[in-house]
DNA sequence: GTCGTCAAGTTCCGAATGGAACTATATGCG
DNA sequence: CGCATATAGTTCCATTCGGAACTTGACGAC
């Protein structure tokens, strides 16, 4: 076990969790890949169980709609890019939700192979519904650290998102 | 914006990312979630593709594997407990190691409901083939961040990860 | 121009996934 | 003790997923 993660397991020696989750904190050579997968697992269930449950809608489609909140008349690709989901499961998605009328789609004028996708009204009141409770849970999730410790945060995972493009993926890994 | 995220986005302005990525990191109300499952996404991809081309072993095999690795004998719901897979994927995935003689099962002495988990001799050098280059991997990843930057970025997460029994779930969440 | 290569999006289909129901054991309670 | 409830693990099966091949259009070289 390295020096530092022994020192923070006597720091929350008295914390109540599961033996193992302790011992993939502590003793873990992979300790970050843990903590994020952990904690995104932790995010994702809670707010994507909701949403299937009260808008009947898939993980792919959810995150096609909600890239759209954040900006609307993007291509599929741009989602796949983002999202990392295979680009036919984003098809898929994207089909689903146009012929339920939450988005539309229009010719991209620049370039005859893509399409552009714009929020309908009925997406933009399904956002408005579901974006409040998955804020809520964010910042949940969040409370346990003070807002500056939320700040530094999220600048260090900020330069690792910045920093990805140049580390290797499955296709260039040697 | 948050004004937080406004000045990281002023500090990373020619950072060369995907338009999209830079609206999920800098205009997102969810920056956190987006950042943490984009991590997870770019270190599972390569890793879990070279060990199912390695290897042959699917993710839930893999974590089977790899959690007998941290502690031998733990069962089944623990893998469940901490890797937050169903149990039925987590049952498959013994079965598939069993069978391949990769892990054996003994039954626990004081539960007859439940077995004990074990690495086997080709189990183990499965992780000593696998293992280094997973970590490495990681390194990789975290090399963007100082060491210090590194250990305040353990610390943040192992807190979020220790408060999360705290958190509402799917089935209580109001 | 037109040829070769690359990129966006779709379709196909075998494989993996996970909810639900089930078995067997444990545990709590009167 | 005997019953109700909870838990570990398994099985079943409909659904979803994602790799691979394909279509159509863009773009650079000549």
């Amino acid at each position: 076990m390295s020096r530092s993660r022994a020192a923070e397991a006597e720091a929350f020696a008295d914390a109540p969790i599961h033996p193992l989750t302790a011992v993939k904190l502590w003793e873990n050579p992979c300790w970050f890949s843990f903590r994020i997968n952990y904690l995104s697992l932790r995010f994702n269930g809670p707010v994507y169980g909701r949403i299937a449950e009260r808008h009947d809608l898939s993980r792919p489609e959810y995150l096609v709609l909600y890239s759209l909140f954040l900006r609307d008349g993007i291509a599929a690709m741009d989602v796949c890019a983002t999202a990392g989901f295979p680009k036919n499961t984003i098809s898929r998605a994207i089909h689903n939700l146009v012929r339920r009328k939450l988005i539309r789609r229009s010719l991209d004028p620049n370039d005859r192979r893509s399409y552009l996708l714009h929020l309908m009204a009925e997406g933009r009141r399904v956002l408005d519904e579901s974006v409040p409770p998955m804020v809520a849970h964010e910042k949940r999730m969040l409370s346990g650290l003070t807002k500056s410790e939320q700040e530094t945060l999220s600048m260090l995972l900020a330069k690792l998102v910045v920093d990805s493009p140049n580390w290797p993926t499955e296709e260039n890994r040697e």
